[in-house]
RNA sequence: GGUCCCAUCGUCUAGAGGCCCAGGACGUAGCCCUCUCAAGGCUAAAACACGGGUUCGAAUCCCGUUGGGACCGCCA
């Protein structure tokens, strides 16, 4: 029933690559992928003065990141002016557009004029049948749009929307220097294109019927459209910059795995029952346009961050060791990535990862593995480093120096014997040599910890403590 | 202002007339686990915007009200 699925995502390369857009070349990457269609990536920058190649590097960064991979593309508009010159002329031609040499002083007169009168209409298609010839002054061009009727756009998403033809403008089309405007650029592009399915943001649900006539001007075949609710902010108006991080690389960034991103994402006006952590696969093998909600949903950003949360838990020791390198790196903590055994860091990753909500959390998480001169609260030695607290860093010191395998198992047992000995909790001692080997009160597990740290290091800093407990304080 | 869209816990949502005195998740609170912190487990507070219909029966269908949003450019 639904033929050779043909999606594309059209940002314009006026901006960073946000989570709005995100989302929307995510549905359509996941449409193409679920009906093993082509995605389509085409760069919408017929506005010249906005646009910039930089920003087309940025999106194509942030759609590598995300793993979204576009079959055909990127095509960019303005490589094919000529196309859609070649089209509007033709419209002309058939008497499908006009040209009109209405000043803009003119046309924002009309326009003011129209916001007091009641007519839903700005312009009042004066030129519509001057037959005016190109090339007299400034010209653009016109569509024709039917007086009277009404359009129906039967949405995948928002069902069936009617628009009285009465409302519809005779937009421009080609502007003044030859260009052509966004309304028509996209038709012509997505009939070029073979484009089946338009699945985008219901902020152009208003466009469509415009669309809709220009379709049939050239009487092809009208795509299915899908118009998308909107993602908004806190405040419940359209997500923008000023709501803090929207753009994707930003939480690249931030240290968000890219995984977390799209199912995030994924379920911000999607859904399939009360699951709430999918897999790529799952997703693609899951989803459905009748599954997306009608209504905009806030960005929440809390939830991203569980998601995270839970990917970092689950993720891979190695993968997470070699991506939070960079973290480490800009935290001051390593200077040198190459030179890290990543052996080493996969297990300190191993340890942390089910603490850490971020890459970068995680990083700083394991700044004690790689500092020497680790800097300890002198409130927590007060509280820690008591004449108790020494003996038993002393004594857990002299018994793990005296371990040969240097594993946990054999480090719990000398601290539950000195526990034992000294007939205390275990907690008694292990608070005390956390604050010695980590300088803080929160980390994990005490025995497994040492063993990743390693002897050496271990040693040395229950020494430190135990020959100078007055002054733990690191020299810088 | 005109046109269009939307409306279930604070947030994301399940729910497509009886299974719902509304389920899950985030967040919040408490308890359990425990060498700390997390994670995990359990529990709690928390919603069908309002008003009319239709129906034996409505969160679910219809109408209206209210509230929110988008679009009205030679921006996309």
């Amino acid at each position: 029933m639904i033929g050779r699925v043909r999606v594309r995502f059209a940002p314009s390369p006026t901006g960073h690559l946000h989570i709005g857009g995100a989302r929307t070349a995510l549905f359509n990457w996941l449409f193409a992928r679920h009906y093993k269609g082509a995605f389509v990536l085409r760069i919408e920058d017929t506005d010249k003065s906005r646009s910039t190649d930089e920003y087309i590097e940025l999106i194509i960064e942030a759609m590598n990141w995300l793993g979204l991979d576009w079959d055909e593309g990127p095509y960019r508009q303005t490589d094919r002016f000529n196309i859609y010159r070649e089209y509007a002329e033709k419209l002309v031609k058939d008497g499908k557009a006009y040209y009109c040499i209405c000043s803009p002083e003119e046309l924002e007169a009309k326009r003011r004029l129209a916001a007091t009168s009641n007519t839903p209409i700005g312009y009042d298609r004066k030129c519509r049948d001057l037959e005016i010839r190109p090339g007299i002054g400034s010209t653009v061009i016109r569509f024709k749009m039917p007086l009277e009727g009404e359009t129906v756009v039967n949405d995948l998403i928002k069902g069936k929307v009617v628009f009285e033809n009465s409302q519809l403008e005779d937009f421009v089309i080609i502007r003044s220097d030859g260009t052509p405007t966004y309304n028509f650029a996209v038709v012509v592009d997505d009939i070029d294109m073979k484009i089946s399915h338009v699945i985008r943001g219901d902020d152009h649900l208003n466009n469509t019927p415009k669309q809709i006539h220009i379709y049939e001007a050239f009487d092809t075949k009208i795509p299915e459209f899908a118009h998308l609710p909107m993602i908004l902010g806190p405040d419940k108006s359209r997500l923008s910059k000023r709501h803090g991080a929207t753009s994707v690389l930003a939480y690249k960034e931030l240290g968000y795995l890219p995984e977390a991103i799209i199912n995030y994402l994924a379920r911000l006006g999607w859904s399939h029952g009360d699951q709430e952590i999918f897999t790529k696969d799952e997703l693609i093998a899951y989803f459905s346009i009748e599954n997306i909600g009608k209504s905009a949903a806030i960005f929440n950003p809390d939830k991203l961050l569980w998601l995270n949360s839970q990917y970092m838990l689950k993720g891979d020791s190695l993968r997470l060791a070699q991506l939070v390198k960079p973290f480490l790196k800009r935290r001051g903590i390593i200077y040198d990535s190459d030179s890290i055994d990543i052996e080493w860091l996969s297990k300190a990753v191993e340890l942390l990862k089910g603490r850490s909500k971020t890459l970068d959390d995680l990083a700083n998480s394991l700044n004690y593995f790689f500092v020497e001169d680790i800097h300890i609260d002198p409130r927590l030695a007060k509280d820690f480093f008591t004449q108790e607290g020494i003996k038993y860093l002393s004594e857990v010191s002299g018994g793990l120096s005296k371990i040969d395998s240097f594993t946990k198992d054999e480090i719990a047992k000398v601290f539950e014997a000195i526990a034992e000995r000294n007939k205390v909790k275990l907690g008694a001692i292990a608070q005390p040599v956390r604050v010695a080997i980590t300088g803080g009160t929160a980390s994990p597990g005490i025995f497994e910890l040492i063993e990743v740290l390693g002897k050496e290091k271990v040693i040395k800093r229950l020494s430190k403590i135990v020959e100078s407990p007055k002054i733990p304080l690191p020299r810088s």
